[in-house]
DNA sequence: GACGTTACACATTTTACATCA
DNA sequence: CTTGATGTAAAATGTGTAACG
């Protein structure tokens, strides 16, 4: 777990850093994203998410050096780097769940079907024998 | 074996931003 | 058009734990 005194020191860099990326480019981007930025929080900007998307494409892993590699390619900071790894991880995981349940629930609903269905053929046969008893006592009867 | 350390998974909180009445 | 409510995705935090020296 993280020492406290050194998270108030990447959280005041931190902050200094955004304010400075804010001054840097508050111009030149997609007029919604990020001019609410500086002193506050975040939201990476498009090209330091594409970059982390391409790094996490070829390996969804962290060696500690490719994350000070990363960090230095997208001007963040190497626990942010971490962080948006482990968050990426995370909705990776998510998102294969939602696949494996619907292919889960697909096979689930056509096996259900042909239950349904079998079901039925079952039904309607027992009536056919049924019928067949019946008519068979009665001649016996008769 | 008990201890610190590190990295992670997972849950949860906090925030930015969108949408809409 | 603005404004507040509400929802959602993403960044960050917190907690527990496994691996390692």
């Amino acid at each position: 777990m993280v020492n406290f005194d050194q998270d108030q020191v990447q959280k005041s860099k931190m902050r200094s850093f955004l304010v400075q990326l804010d001054q840097d480019d508050n111009n030149s981007n997609d007029d919604n994203y990020n001019y609410h930025q500086s002193e506050k929080k975040r939201r990476l900007l498009p090209k330091q998410v594409e970059f982390l998307e391409k790094s996490f494409e070829v390996e969804n892993k962290l060696e500690p050096e490719r994350k000070v590699q990363l960090a230095k390619e997208t001007g963040l900071q190497p626990r942010q780097v971490a962080i948006w790894f482990q968050n990426r991880r995370a909705r990776c995981k998510t998102k294969q769940l939602e696949k494996n349940y619907d292919v889960l629930k697909a096979s689930f609903d056509k096996l259900k079907t042909q239950y349904d269905c079998l079901f039925k053929e079952n039904e309607s046969l027992r009536n056919e024998v049924n019928l067949v008893k019946k008519s068979f006592i009665h001649y016996l009867n008769i």
